[in-house]
DNA sequence: TATTGTTATACTCTATAACTATA
DNA sequence: TATAGTTATAGAGTATAACAATA
């Protein structure tokens, strides 16, 4: 799903048939929503992120997990789907996959007999650590329209939607 | 997918081992990304117009296809895909959809044989009238968190980041 | 009785290839 | 030959129910 090509939307022209139908068309309501602009936005950083991407393997909660357990040693799937909000049976396969490939590690957990404490390898460490200056390029180049005040901003505003 | 409680992230705590384990995890390098917040604005948002509009049995795309009709009389399936980055594949199921509801009505194109022209009926117009109002207010609870200044900066940045 | 991790499963979303009819 | 609409299909993503082991 590559990013649209730049092309502005037609305003009403006045003048009226014969022209050969606009591309775009008319889209001022829903441009006016923040869920269609939230959507629009996420699928071309995501579809940067998976370009980008592609060459480690890694989709972006792949990315996320490692991130977290590269500052949360030990975590358990339990927080990992508290923090990123995904549910229990979908972070399965997800972690069985990583642990195939050597990148995390399930060691027993000290304090409960049902968890399992999940810790990045010397492998998930380097690749989380390799990976993060790709995503923050990748998340300034898809960001290059904005300044640095703007991204900031941008990211507040965002968080205070999905926060508290 | 519903919003996740109202929790604040434990910011690492000195004192160490014996605590019960804190729900959530450190998120701060996630945080940090436009690609992450934005993921998670989406999904409380998407889960909110769900629940909001499942009484109208419209789910977002449909919702915008509705909006891009009225105001877009006898547009083509090709112009919605180009409107709103979807594939051809996949607005084909919608707008038959859609037809069989009696919301929209296909016409000949005028002026070219392959297309389609797409148009609202009575039925149609009046469900994206009536709806209109239920998503500008579940807009507007969604971001009860924001001022209204907050809110338009928050569409114009994310526009930037989609357009051109 | 409640929770962690898991299996199985189903439904939706997104993507590609290939066809048809018109241009 | 290129484009509009379509079919078929495959792969992600996301959801629920139910079970075993442990708390």
């Amino acid at each position: 799903m590559p990013a649209a090509p730049r092309k502005k939307t037609a305003a009403t022209p006045s003048a009226a048939a014969p022209a050969p139908a606009p591309e775009r068309l008319e889209a001022g309501t829903l441009e006016a929503l923040i869920g269609y602009n939230t959507r629009r936005a996420y699928s071309v950083i995501s579809a940067l992120f998976f370009e980008r991407m592609a060459p480690y393997g890694l989709k972006q909660v792949e990315y996320s997990v490692l991130a977290l357990l590269a500052h949360n040693p030990g975590a358990t799937s339990r927080q990992l789907c508290a923090t990123l909000d995904i549910l229990p049976p979908n972070l399965v396969s997800l972690i069985s996959a990583l642990d195939r490939r050597g990148l995390i590690e399930r060691r027993p957990h000290p304090r409960d007999g049902r968890a399992i404490g999940l810790h990045l390898t010397a492998a998930g460490l380097a690749l989380a650590q390799e990976t993060e200056q790709v995503v923050i390029e990748l998340e300034s180049d898809a960001a290059d329209a904005l300044t640095a005040r703007e991204r900031e901003t941008l990211r507040n505003l965002l968080q205070k939607l999905y926060k508290a």
